[in-house]
DNA sequence: ACCGTTGCGTGCATTTCGTTCATCGGATTT
DNA sequence: AAATCCGATGAACGAAATGCACGCAACGGT
């Protein structure tokens, strides 16, 4: 379970990181800090793995409060959420180990993308094997989130495929989900595509029969 | 132009690293160091925005080399160099504000994707219209190096071959893996053959039996 | 020296993938 | 109302990844 400080001056909004970062399964808040001092107490008092930070503070500065937590040894990971639009901020947010840039106002979905990525790159354990593995776990931090339909897809047609995709246990190869919803492999093939570089599927080929091996796309349970 | 800061214990290599960045425009080499000590010092005569840094020094570990560093209230940008490929590591570099993880041995083309990209990111300024600018800032960190496979691989054979060959530390035949992994003998001896020209793996001959000699394949653990 | 045995190595058939391009219908502009 | 554009789909066509078949190489035994 990761602990995290939730530092915010806003009441409200600091009630609404809590309630979010308490929906995604994994994750507890550990403590609820309105200033800068007091993010700080409650670092003394309690392990913390992640913050959730804003930049405005009654008291100081939220990269300060970084400043100073580094300085006193903390290794723990940031999110920072915050209204501040200037890439300078970010620049320097991300020198101070800011792990992700979230901009206020969000919505849930945004928060928890961020919080799985988080997860996931926290996982990596290990040795890795080359390059490309450690690019991956980095990776899994910076991917952004395209938040619309790309174009040339269609929403019918994705809740389709999706429904397609998850009445089918062992998963589904792109010319049988076709078939199944009466459209080509290649429409087919475009939304199951779709949903893998979403993370909602994976993929995995299937050896065995000659020829080149069938690529079975599967369904991802999102909760842990 | 950024400067940059070589640290480097072996001085051949920090003569490389040294050459390397000196031919990738927009970059120089403010100065090298062969030691914690050295570039404490250096950072402290010259200003330096980039450190590419080792993290074996012979005098500490690189890590605690940024941990002062951040202490200190300097906020330049970190590329770490270096052979270590634990990633708990890597994670604890995230957090100081690592923000490349480049494995030894790499070619030229490797380190100067990664200085263009950190270019790319550092050029970025002003105010950002939204979450998506934010995060194509941040974007620009994440190397999506496609790893250029040899015609006719496919990267989840791969990896599936990678996870069976590293799980035996006695080795394994191609046969063994390819019926272990639901693949064809041929399959798996491709993909092991290209792990071995790669140089991640080798294989040696075992006798004993009646008839021609099989293959042992065996990973190799890259340290150092 | 020869022979049987066993597994390696490669040309080639096979099947599917992935991409480019044309089509079609609806929305938007003139 | 005509013309134009754009977004979604499918057809066709290489290219790519795999397994089969077969020849050959390397060893122990006689």
């Amino acid at each position: 379970m990761i602990q995290v400080l939730v530092v915010e001056d806003d009441p409200v909004a600091a009630d609404a990181h809590r309630l979010y970062v308490g929906r995604v399964p994994g994750f507890t808040v550990a403590a609820v800090a309105h200033s800068r001092a007091q993010a700080v107490r409650a670092l003394e008092r309690t392990p913390v793995d992640l913050l959730l930070l804003d930049l405005y503070l009654p008291d100081g500065h939220g990269l300060q409060l970084l400043r100073s937590l580094r300085a006193a040894g903390h290794s723990a990971d940031v999110i920072a959420v915050t209204s501040a639009r200037d890439l300078a901020v970010v620049r320097e947010g991300v020198s101070l180990g800011v792990v992700q840039y979230v901009l206020k106002p969000f919505t849930f979905a945004t928060l928890r993308d961020r919080l799985v990525r988080y997860a996931e790159f926290r996982a990596a354990a290990g040795e890795a094997s080359g390059q490309d593995e450690v690019d991956r776990a980095l990776g899994a931090l910076r991917a952004p989130q395209p938040a619309q339909l790309p174009k040339g897809l269609s929403s019918p047609t994705l809740e389709a495929v999706t429904r397609a995709l998850r009445a089918a246990p062992d998963g589904v190869t792109a010319s049988a989900a076709g078939e199944e919803l009466g459209i080509s492999r290649i429409t087919a093939r475009r939304y199951l595509e779709h949903l893998v570089t979403v993370g909602r599927a994976v993929r995995s080929p299937q050896y065995g029969q000659i020829g080149r091996p069938e690529l079975y796309y599967r369904w991802v349970t999102q909760n842990h």
